[in-house]
DNA sequence: TGACAAATGCAACTAAGTTGCATATACTGC
DNA sequence: GCAGTATATGCAACTTAGTTGCATTTGTCA
């Protein structure tokens, strides 16, 4: 992905930075640490408006699992969130899993389904039994 | 559903009431004008409590449309939303389409999915074209 | 290297949701 | 019906996520 009339500021290049090496989903406390800890002050409303710039462009992807803030990713492969709810882990799931059901809502509803939201909550393979 | 030791209050009586008759998820500024229309004295920490209390107890369901609150329903069969981008409303298609999906993921992953969240957004048929 | 749009910083704000504690009230047994 | 008690509510103050307006700074491109 090609990025066209950005300014390769700091913040935005640590951000993408940090989102790349990201294991997981992160919010945007998170990211203003990792600011802090590259010794780029910033703000929270500099993060707010990068997150947002950057979703706006479909570079992350952004959601929300529950916890009344939100996460973003970089936008990769479709896949879908397994989070665990004892241990707080988030694992991923590749795949379209809802192409057919999405066909078939279309006939049945005339809704015109664009995107969707999917995730699962359980126990990882840790905090079984 | 039957609902042991709850005090039949009037705020609660009410809540539950206008959760019956709303035939979209709502939320809780929602609630307080219905309450105020009631002519209930209430106030918000109550009916976050009040929605507390009956997520807690399996009596609704609590969801996030992206919008940074949360909405309740009547927790009824099983079924998704269907939100439009365009006009706000929200429809559901009923059934659980991810029973075998949940099966694989326990077999590929070994996390055992407990619940999900799914959600379909895009332009209803009024909203096309 | 200078001009200018675009990005940032600051301060103040809104909106959602929470906490502690004192008061009020629905239910139980009498 | 009435008193006692656990439970629910109200209030005030707070936290956290996210936003807005405006002045200042900074990347980029000519």
């Amino acid at each position: 992905m090609v990025l066209l009339n950005i300014k390769k500021t700091p913040a935005r290049v640590a951000v993408i930075q940090f989102l790349k090496k990201s294991k997981e989903p992160v919010d945007v406390s998170q990211i203003i640490l990792y600011l802090r800890r590259m010794e780029l002050s910033t703000n929270k409303v500099t993060v707010y408006r990068i997150m947002d710039y950057l979703y706006q462009n479909g570079i992350v992807d952004k959601m929300e699992f529950g916890e009344g803030k939100y996460r973003y990713e970089i936008k990769k492969n479709h896949h879908h969130h397994l989070i665990c709810t004892n241990c707080g882990k988030i694992e991923e799931v590749e795949g379209d899993f809802l192409k057919k059901l999405e066909e078939e809502i279309y006939k049945t509803k005339r809704f015109k389904v664009k995107n969707h939201s999917l995730e699962f909550f359980g126990l990882c393979k840790d905090c079984q039994g």
